[in-house]
RNA sequence: GCACCCGUGGCUCAAUGGAUAGAGCAGCUGACUUCUAAUCAGCAGGUUAGGGGUUCGAGUCCCUUCGGGUGCGCCA
């Protein structure tokens, strides 16, 4: 349909541009909430009104005089409430060009894009918080890639920061272990998960004790063992583990890139010099900063420090080389060697400080999204101002912060995992995750505890089936249940998480939509369709379906024909779970449907030939958009 | 103090300035001899936190009050 509406508006503009002034942009379309209102509508007669100082519906008689006839694919054209333009489809027509663009694809961009997200601080465990991170994040590649953009999938990792350092602290200094004793740790994310919180409630109570962690964390970042090796080992084991965990729900990454080998290359150098040569960074002039370099924040009018006092540079620094090097401001590179590859033989590159293998072709993108949620957003409009004011006002290359709200837990959850609520918090309706206090829940123990929950869904009902084949399916539907959680909230809510939200398998979530399409698989395997094959010739016309058949089947049809759209408007927006929204209502059309109309058994050829096209498109439909966020599609359920 | 975000049925959430504010859960009533009941049909539940303004049209934009959350370091 976005091609449909790309041509209806720009036949339309061709129409109206000599008698009213008016540009493209001006002209949008929507599917109206109710088909009496059209299957395509338009408010331009408002817009044109209201520039012209004119009654809308006087606008709007002017222009169907104009456009009358001049469409061929549309029958009628109704001027309703005052000003709506509402255009009718031939009837016959949007069944037939659906089938035809089945696999139209969007064209190439050439536009390369970087996806950053997950991030995770190399120091623990994956929990809840991170899971809705990178699912976002992959679902915006996935929908990247499907609007025909080549997008690279970057994962950051600070394995040089304080958090990592704490860690160091405690298993040093605290538990008194030796690098020996580290490496023989089974699950040392696990392990680190525990000790994290525990280090910080240490630290809390003795300044001392944050005195040997400033030492450390300088001993780390000049290589000093064996605070540097310990630190490296486990930087090296947590990432792992944070791979393993991601990709047990369908997430990949191309490149992990080293905050250790941008600081080894000097990547800061480089931006440095770009910044000072611009003007953007500049010695301040405030008494408090004396010897600070420092950028303007236009937006606050405060200066923020770059370049410390001591020559160090600060956190933002590093960010803005980083991202300068992802647009490809930069003559520096990483040096990149292999860490690993997926069981499809994928492989994942990481950052290197010296020259290793021969690959380049990292990084230099047009567009690089970062997937970081909103408590974020402070340091990320400061990054994106320095890069508007580094490229000037002609600029193309620009850095989108793809920002969301925060998972929480309700004070119930909190009570059922065994903490304490304290009295501030008491009142609260709901409490941030945190994996420095511990309240969080582990990634690996809620999808466990999805496995848990869907194994004895799928034993109920399917008492017969081998149990390879019960645990696969449940993993599926577990994995299902998750990734669709994530995307359907809209990303400025808070999720205030609750197991019993969470573990819900029936209504608005993943398994409601795995079992539509397992439904409309099981019937094209029982008339043993196995590929898309619809011949045009031998379908009749819609009109034969009844006029109730006919309602629900055009509204699915309209429905079918949004997908790009939609996916289009997800990214414009920021705004994944109009996917997620999008996808569950088409299976609710298409579940009243199958209630109503059997397909199997239908005896009049004519009308199972045009069931049959109506479940091969939602077929099609469906598998990119459970692609896209991730869903698994299950043999059966 | 300043900045950003949120406030919609009992609960969790939708709604691209547009037409009658929609779903799911929970509750109640009904549908499995049928292509899978993880489904479907129906009932009930709303002064969109309060007030003002802009507009042909406001849950949505602007102002304001109230309630809640987050961010703001020569930390990362």
């Amino acid at each position: 349909m976005k091609f449909l509406k790309d041509d209806l508006k720009n036949k339309l503009y061709r129409l109206l541009k000599e008698d009213f002034a008016i540009s493209i942009e001006d002209i949008q379309f929507s599917v109206p909430s109710n088909r009496k209102f059209g299957d395509l509508s338009t408010t331009i007669p408002f817009i044109i009104a209201k520039r012209e100082k004119e009654k809308a519906f006087i606008i709007g008689t002017r222009i169907i005089e104009k456009i009358k006839n001049k469409f061929n694919f549309i029958f009628d054209i109704e001027l309703a409430n005052g000003g709506f333009l509402n255009f009718y489809l031939k009837k016959d027509f949007l069944l037939k060009y659906l089938i035809k663009n089945i696999n139209r694809k969007s064209k190439d961009k050439n536009q390369k894009t970087i996806v950053e997200h997950t991030s995770i601080n190399p120091n623990k465990s994956a929990h809840i918080g991170h899971l809705r991170n990178s699912c976002l994040g992959d679902t915006l590649a996935k929908s990247l890639k499907y609007l025909g953009y080549e997008v690279e999938i970057q994962n950051y990792i600070d394995d040089t920061g304080i958090q990592l350092t704490d860690v160091v602290w405690g298993l040093l200094y605290y538990k008194n272990k030796k690098i020996e004793d580290i490496k023989k740790i089974k699950d040392l994310a696990s392990y680190l998960w525990e000790l994290y919180p525990e280090v910080n409630k240490l630290f809390e109570k003795d300044s001392n004790m944050l005195k040997q962690r400033t030492q450390i964390h300088e001993k780390i970042e000049k290589k000093t063992d064996p605070e540097y090796e310990v630190s490296n080992y486990i930087s090296q084991e947590v990432l792992k583990d944070h791979i393993r965990v991601m990709d047990r729900i369908g997430i990949r990454y191309d490149l992990l890139v080293r905050e250790s080998d941008i600081i080894e290359l000097d990547f800061f150098k480089e931006a440095a010099d770009i910044m000072k040569k611009k003007g953007v960074m500049y010695l301040s002039k405030d008494s408090d900063k004396k010897g600070c370099w420092v950028i303007k924040y236009n937006k606050e009018n405060i200066e923020k420090i770059i370049i410390r006092s001591n020559n160090t540079v600060t956190y933002i620094g590093k960010d803005i080389a980083y991202t300068l090097w992802k647009v490809g401001l930069f003559k520096k590179d990483f040096y990149f060697r292999k860490f690993s590859e997926y069981n499809n033989k994928k492989e994942i590159f990481i950052t290197y400080n010296k020259p290793d293998l021969n690959i380049h072709g990292f990084g230099n993108a047009v567009m690089v999204y970062n997937v970081i949620d909103t408590r974020q957003s402070y340091l990320q409009n400061i990054i994106s101002q320095v890069l508007d004011n580094l490229t000037g006002s002609n600029y193309k290359k620009k850095q989108v912060h793809f920002s969301y709200e925060m998972v929480a837990l309700t004070p119930m959850c909190v009570k059922e995992l065994g903490f304490e609520i304290l009295k501030e918090e008491g009142k609260k309706p709901y409490i941030e995750v945190s994996g420095r206090k511990g309240i969080a829940i582990k990634a690996d123990e809620l999808i466990e505890k999805l496995i848990e929950k869907s194994l004895e869904e799928v034993k109920l009902r399917h008492p017969e089936m081998e149990d390879v084949k019960i645990k696969k399916i449940a993993k599926e539907i577990a994995i299902g249940a998750l990734r669709y959680f994530m995307v359907k909230f809209n990303s400025n809510s808070v999720i205030a998480f609750d197991f019993k939200d969470a573990l819900s398998f029936e209504g608005d979530t993943g398994p409601y939509l795995q079992y539509t399409l397992v439904r409309t698989n099981s019937i094209l395997k029982k008339l043993k369709i196995k590929d898309f094959s619809i011949d045009l010739k031998n379908l009749t016309d819609i009109s034969i379906l009844s006029e109730n058949e006919f309602k629900i089947y055009y509204e699915i049809l309209l429905d079918l024909s949004l997908i790009d759209s939609q996916i289009e408007f997800a990214i414009y927006s920021n705004e994944l779970s109009v996917i997620a929204k999008y996808t569950y209502s088409l299976c609710q059309k298409f579940n009243h449907y199958y209630h109503l109309f059997s397909i199997v058994s239908e005896q009049n050829k004519d009308l199972k030939n045009l069931r049959i096209s109506l479940i091969l498109l939602l077929k099609n439909k469906l598998e990119k958009l459970y692609y896209i966020m991730g869903i698994p599609i299950p043999e059966k359920m």
